[in-house]
DNA sequence: CTGTTAGCGCGTTCAA
DNA sequence: TTGAACGCGCTAACAG
């Protein structure tokens, strides 16, 4: 492990240091001869170039930096597939991933960009009012979040449509035959911390309800934890089994628990009630019943901000890129949804 | 964002550049004014050391690279405490987090290396004949490994210590009275895999059996998806009421589909036969039921491995670190194990 | 098509 | 206690 420098490589194949260089980058034409020879020696030293270098001599740095916040009540829709694809993706164009948590604020954007660390940043769980968004605005790198503040300050963002989803659900229960809308709400951690998707679900379930004509409740906070309470809260409202409930639930980490109230208390969805849940495919089938979803696939945004990273870093490389990049959603029906009364 | 360099830091405060850099490093004595009017002047530029800059001259990065597996059916407890704790241990010691995935095999941990990307390692999912260890071994960085393969080839390792978890557990049965153990295995694709844990498990587990003088079948595999199938194979065994059954199942994923599966087939945890799980605490108290549990936490895994890895990067900086560090379970009575006959 | 050369910004030695 | 000067390994402009 000596640890070649380029001086090497250009030694071994009779060569000037910056042929080697241009073999690398391609930034100008090399005979093919010279090039085999280049590659021969490099190949010979199993040599890699020093990073370090080149992000001081090339000003680039071929690192993403990752933001993300751990820690639960988050949702997230769980952050790991997120993670992973933001990390194959970047591989893909040759590039690393630095991993940076929320914890540090908006001193972690700096950071990274002022140490030159990264030449770009993938921020996730972006809050209504985020004071990183003005930063991260100002910094001398290109910033893509995942989510969408009330001000994006000219960022690039890429997120599911809940809008979008919320409203598919309503007219999936209204087309149903249903005479009352429930959304099950999200923590008051995840309120307080105004996540942007939250109050944009909210709203628009509201809105669809009223154009379908329904009525609709919400139930919140829905406390991790306290989904029973939550359950005896909603079957209050279900006093009599002629009337059809149908219950949206977008906080995707309180779909288990909250099924798991309902089978203790009796209640089948699908039977007695419906349930339409927030979350990954891959979560609806595997739960025990499989319910009817709205998915927000992790994987399809993240693929998006990436895409929209990498044109950000060469817009030649294809087609400008949507300010604001919503993924619709898709409904997929399980077991949950009571059938349309034939009457 | 003009990006200023320690030259310009160095200008405002009227001292040389060296003497900033002294200042920021303490590698020498500056007096306390000079080092106010350093101080302020960086202030003053918000002045950001270029990390590039840095590497190539302090031959040091301050990253640390961290190779975690994605994808399902690798158990791993749930991956993102480990990368949560991992990342912010580094903080606390400025340093950053490089995040590569496994897919890359050794040439990832060549490429980190190899390109200075950073200062040491941290690889996740050792499998028990791992082709990255020998590699890993021959690094010019340090590299500390979460699990312990057949030959560690003089690396430290840091993990659970998965002997003590299965014998814990078959202890804890037999004492409760149970006259055979079934072990629910793993998917055939982690067995294939040959993750270090499985074999570990497996045969502590049997070995305790025999020194308790308890029958264990194992019942493997038992596919991610297909737990019911499991469950049937085990209540096959299952003919006589009289029978004290204890089940150990030291695959996290697989455990709440189990209990499903249990209810579903109107078997009881705790009162008709007894159940003990591998996971975290967190996994066991908020399933329903909560079974009882040996623990293996992600977060003191991970924080023993980080002090490990920042002892080996300045050895005078604690003492000495073991070779094979395994960190001891805990085993929490809840709901599933069978109260002990009074007889 | 290829070689020569000047930095990139910082850590560190040598000299004071 | 401080400054001047060198070089880390690479990219890219300039010269041929």
């Amino acid at each position: 492990m000596a640890a070649f420098t380029s001086k090497d490589v250009a030694r071994v194949a009779g060569v000037s240091q910056s042929t080697v260089s241009y073999v690398m980058t391609g930034k100008r034409p090399i005979s093919e001869r010279t090039r085999r020879r280049v590659l021969d020696a490099m190949e010979q030293l199993t040599y890699e170039p020093h990073a370090g270098a080149r992000a001081l001599a090339g000003r680039r740095t071929r690192v993403v930096g990752l933001v993300v916040r751990f820690g639960i009540g988050g949702d997230t829709f769980g952050l790991l597939p997120f993670i992973e694809t933001i990390t194959s993706s970047a591989r893909a164009h040759d590039h690393d991933v630095l991993l940076v948590t929320a914890d540090e604020g908006s001193a972690g954007l700096r950071r990274l960009a002022g140490r030159a660390l990264c030449d770009a940043i993938i921020m996730m769980d972006i809050e209504e009012q985020d004071e990183r968004v003005p930063v991260a605005a100002g910094l001398s790198v290109p910033v893509v979040l995942i989510g969408v503040p009330a001000d994006p300050a000219g960022l690039h963002c890429v997120d599911l449509d809940f809008e979008a989803a919320a409203r598919m659900a309503v007219d999936e229960l209204a087309g149903a035959g249903h005479d009352e809308i429930v959304v099950m709400g999200y923590p008051a951690s995840s309120m307080e911390r105004g996540l942007n998707f939250v109050g944009r679900v909210l709203r628009s379930a509201r809105r669809q309800a009223r154009v379908r004509g329904l009525p609709l409740t919400v139930i919140e906070p829905v406390e991790r934890g306290q989904e029973a309470a939550a359950v005896d809260q909603l079957l209050a409202r279900w006093t009599n089994k002629h009337q059809r409930l149908g219950v949206l639930v977008p906080h995707s980490d309180a779909i288990v628990p909250l099924l798991n109230a309902l089978r203790k208390r009796d209640v089948v969805p699908g039977r007695d009630i419906s349930l339409i849940g927030l979350s990954t495919d891959r979560e609806a089938e595997q739960s025990d019943p499989p319910y009817t979803n709205v998915s927000g696939e992790p994987r399809d945004v993240s693929r998006r901000a990436m895409e929209t990273l990498f044109w950000l870093l060469d817009p030649s490389s294809g087609v400008e890129r949507p300010a604001i990049d919503l993924v619709a959603p898709r409904l997929t029906r399980r077991t949950t949804v009571m059938p349309t009364p034939s009457n």
